[in-house]
DNA sequence: TATTGTTATACTCTATAACTATA
DNA sequence: TATAGTTATAGAGTATAACAATA
């Protein structure tokens, strides 16, 4: 299973996300919101809104589910889906006052509730691991376009 | 949104997991497998199998999800429940011949497809994206256990 | 013809909790 | 009492493809 020498790698990228999504899965699910959902809202924080094909690019979210979600966050009052001035088959989604709270209520406090952790990193330490991610990612990506692109057709 | 300095690590990784879950996700799925079944499988691959406890986990699914999952692998002939010599509550799960020959279908030319990417990347450059995303996980990990424990009750 | 978003289908995963059998 | 797995339930995500309206 080690024969290759980037395995450990790959392996360590999954714990270390899966540590991340345990860390923050379970301050979001206490809001009542499903990791989908909270990417749409986080997403929408702080924009003025935009397209579905857009929200969708950025939060990896097929189309055909990302309607689905959408749904429920309107019905519970949280985003606004509205016609784009310009192009009549578009629809802007934005956050509602309740949808911008929400953001503000889960967001910070949740940087917050991270931050004693990250704490203990140095600034140099927090940019080599991001530069680590960033060369793993680019060798990931090799042919196969941006991070966010092209996943909806 | 870009207040606190570890964001942009935080978003880095989360970008980063995605694009190695298309990468991988593609491969997978053209077998039919779904990504927990295929990492019940790769779990399995080259032990002698384990309990149903120890396979939750290590692949992060819960007791309950884990149920149906094998459900279906041994539907499709891939894996065995058997009893567990010395405790009548605990199954051993192990592949079967055929949950084998998926394991060497789909594992290592899927390690042969990632191959030529990390080539590009040296035993140095290696450790240290290793080292980064080891410290980035005990990082998150602060009082919440290793990462694969503990999940299953 | 191509693009935006919705609808439809069938399957899978998720969280939660109650339950059975065994320890 | 605690542990190993199963069952049950309701909700949500997934892949895929066909579809309507607009460009």
């Amino acid at each position: 299973m080690s024969q290759a020498p980037f395995l450990p790698v790959l392996r360590e990228l999954a714990c270390c996300y899966q540590a991340f999504e345990r860390l923050s899965g379970h301050h979001i699910r206490q809001v009542g919101l499903t990791p989908g959902q909270f990417d749409v809202i986080a997403t929408l924080g702080n924009t003025c809104g935009m397209s579905c094909r857009e929200l969708g690019e950025r939060t990896l979210i097929t189309k055909g589910t990302l309607t689905g979600v959408l749904d429920r966050l309107v019905e519970r009052g949280l985003i606004r889906r509205e016609t784009t001035p310009g192009d009549r088959r578009s629809l802007t989604v934005t956050l509602t006052d309740a949808g911008r709270s929400v953001f503000e209520d889960v967001f910070s406090p949740h940087v917050a509730y991270l931050e004693p952790a990250f704490a203990q990193l140095s600034a140099t330490e927090l940019s080599t691991i991001e530069a680590s991610l960033k060369q793993l990612r680019s060798v990931m990506e090799q042919g196969f376009g941006d991070c966010c692109e092209k996943l909806n057709n």
